[in-house]
DNA sequence: CTCCGAATTTTGTTGCAACAAAAATAGAAT
DNA sequence: ATTCTATTTTTGTTGCAACAAAATTCGGAG
């Protein structure tokens, strides 16, 4: 039973093999940072530090920070200094709509030929989901609501439309982590969940991915008004 | 009149500032010789050859053959070699999804409230396109064809979407530019983009949307047959 | 207390040499 | 001829120092 591995090498290997440098392995620590919160929206990032942070060179932290920039999961605040994002409105429905339509695809593509199997695996990081929500540890639930999504993506054998995909997860997750996990999962998410997973039992891709698609706009909801509600932060 | 200008600095500039060091001048440099068939599907790309080519040094060369890697516009063939790619059925196939989605997306989005000035605008790529069809000049058809529909999107006021929509036309223009020529263009997208005129006089995104995503069927499907005609080559 | 400008520090970039590893090449054996 | 192996060349990566430019700090003027 192949894994879906939304774990490999962040999308740059598709197939193709390629030899994993220091850069690679500072891009993927820094990632694992950002999604995990570790730096606020508006907090500097520097070459220097992050190669002294991450134990490397200049040169591998360079290239990390490069490509972040390049899939703006960091952004410049200025010629020269590169910060963590913060999503404006605008910004956060751009995503939205993008998500809309590349999950929504994914969705549909994905649930053709689904099994039992997939369902099974479904069913168990739901599981974790709901054990995760009700003890409060907000990470994992999200780690495992990531999860999820991704093992349906997955199973559409397009690589590219699943990197794509990703660095907008990786545009928000950095954005939004400080608030996030009061509002990402709630008794809304459970229920596209289950949706997603009868459109499976019936075999029917529509239905998936309009329960996919449900899921993000009630996410994008929920976002929606916390970005309003927050402080304009002195 | 603001110009959509989808000459930025190729995207990485989304309403920041950044400035445009050697190695995004490299990558630009390179980008445009893949967009134009300089190199052949299959052709070896290497660090220090880019550098003395560009008149560069090897770090902007590395820099740029980086971006284009993770952009997919170039692939890795081994563990230390990187190539012009060529496409697949089933990558041609995810890109259009992709491209499908996303440009009706953009289509739609840059419709809504499009003027007279607009129109006329794209008249004027249209004639250009129909100019350059008749004398044979197809490199400057497909460039008048690009112009016509990133003045669509640009409209939208997406810079993400924009961004990922121009990685996918990098993508198959960098493998198709050998054999693109005679396939890109026919009476069958005047037509389209014709009905996507009608669309934008009559203020209906819809149709907009619609007469855009006839147009990247009728490519597909003309790709397709191209793809597999091509002889397996020795 | 605020604002502005000069001095100082920090920071990204670039070229380069050294190194390890992969690719190309040449040759030998079957 | 073909395949496999050894040798040679090519190639990407990395660390580092120097440099120009931007960010920050600090004072002083209003």
């Amino acid at each position: 039973m192949a894994e879906p591995s939304m774990e490999e090498a962040d999308g740059l290997v598709g197939g193709s093999n390629k030899v994993m440098g220091l850069g690679d392995r500072a891009y993927e620590d820094l990632k694992e940072k950002l999604v995990r919160g570790a730096y606020p929206p508006g907090h500097k990032i520097t070459v220097r530090a992050v190669a002294e942070e991450l134990g490397y060179g200049t040169t591998p932290a360079r290239d990390a920070l490069n490509r972040l920039v390049a899939e703006r999961a960091l952004v410049f605040s200025g010629p020269k200094t590169v910060v963590v994002p913060t999503l404006s409105l605008a910004e956060l429905y751009e995503v939205t709509q993008m998500r809309l339509r590349l999950e929504g695809l994914a969705a549909e593509k994905g649930a053709i030929g689904a099994g039992s199997a997939d369902i099974a695996r479904l069913e168990a990081f739901q599981g974790e989901i709901d054990a995760a929500l009700a003890e409060g540890r907000y990470a994992d639930a999200l780690w495992s609501n990531k999860e999820f999504h991704f093992h349906i993506y997955g199973r559409a054998n397009m690589p590219m439309l699943l990197a794509t995909i990703e660095t907008l997860w990786l545009r928000v997750g950095a954005a939004f982590n400080d608030l996030y996990p009061e509002f990402a999962i709630s008794k809304y998410g459970i229920q596209n969940h289950r949706a997603a997973l009868e459109g499976l039992r019936h075999g029917d891709p529509q239905e998936v991915k309009a329960a996919i698609e449900t899921d993000i706009r009630d996410g994008y909801r929920r976002l929606r008004q916390a970005l309003s509600e927050r402080a304009p932060k002195k």
